[in-house]
DNA sequence: CGACACATGTAACACGTTACATGATTTG
DNA sequence: CAAATCATGTAACGTGTTACATGTGTCG
């Protein structure tokens, strides 16, 4: 949905071509998450669908320019003004990772925690170094900066979480839950009400 | 790939069917983020398709058993052993919502960091009083509450990545980017090398 | 009987992503 | 000329997600 979004968002500044947006979109994120060309015209294409863009016309040069509609508009003021919700059922892959393995037979759970930690460590680490480098006094830099150091406090959140769980399960051994048999379950229909 | 490689890893302890993969997701990840029926059998086949699983025989009753492979297996054990890899371009909502939005002219990027702010700061609290509920001294419980406080811990790194970036912006505020008009740049081609 | 849980499956869709085809234009 | 960039687009695929159809068996 970002992507979509994002896009919406620099057309709402005025009509652009589909090559031209790609230009936008990373001159403005910073080349680190360079969008690949082809989705631009995808994602305009269902943009339109939606009745969020039009088609405009070609310019001398062949340029295919799209233009924002009213509901198009409406849509990034939207976006804009709501904050970001995180979802409850976010399923972050680490997250559901390490739930289900607590739960497994023959998985050594404290083991997996440490092996994140080592992993989340050295990402940590590299993200605070590159970001040390970065121009403080410089506007431009510090915007280009944004998803660096969004990676940054978000390593550390998971790091800080990472040394929670290892210090919980520690205390607290979890049982290895194993499958339960059909056997022990009714067979089919509606079950027996639990007492 | 998480709800994938979940159902695989639960199938490594033995063969299931499809409604008991359900079942056994829920029971071990916490009926918080409960899986839609139908999304079982669409991943059984697809991990049918790349060999990782087999269709089994029916029992008695009617239930279609599924089997891991041996290449399954091998990838649960791969899953387990590899750090999760928080890849560099991971698009974030939020990171690229600010990120974007900082460049735009027209937008109030304090107002939108504060309003954040206050969505994430509700969150953070409705985590915190959720979390502290939880039992810590009973194992199941401190299991089936790590999604809960992988939000938590995430919710706090986003309010410190907020406070972090409202700092920086208001020390050195951002000048907007206006679209570069295409009649600046080179018609098309290969342009001229900067110097 | 009706509601409900158990159980299997199909079909469509969402967004993101990549590979590929095609061609114009300019620089070296 | 060759390589690189500018530029548009198509086609396919991946996972996640939902809606729907269909049927069985049990409990109240």
């Amino acid at each position: 949905m970002s992507v979509r979004q994002s896009l919406l968002a620099i057309l709402d500044q005025g009509p652009c071509y589909g090559y031209q947006l790609r230009t936008e979109f990373d001159r403005r994120t910073g080349s680190i998450s360079s969008l690949n060309v082809g989705q631009i015209y995808n994602t305009l294409d269902r943009l339109e669908r939606d009745g969020l863009v039009t088609k405009d016309e070609v310019d001398a040069e062949g340029h295919v320019y799209w233009r924002i509609t009213r509901a198009g508009s409406a849509a990034v003021r939207d976006w804009l003004d709501a904050p970001v919700a995180r979802t409850e059922g976010t399923r972050d892959e680490l997250t559901l990772k390490l739930t289900l393995a607590a739960t497994l037979p023959g998985v050594d759970i404290a083991a997996v925690v440490r092996a994140q930690e080592v992993a989340s460590r050295a990402r940590w680490d590299d993200l605070t170094a590159r970001y040390a480098q970065v121009d403080a006094g410089d506007p431009a830099s510090v915007i280009a900066a944004l998803p660096l150091s969004a990676a940054l406090f978000a390593a550390e959140g998971e790091l800080r979480w990472l040394a929670h769980v290892e210090q919980r399960l520690a205390s607290h051994p979890p049982r290895a839950m194993a499958l339960e048999l059909s056997a022990e379950k009714p067979k089919r229909g509606r079950p027996a009400r639990r007492v």
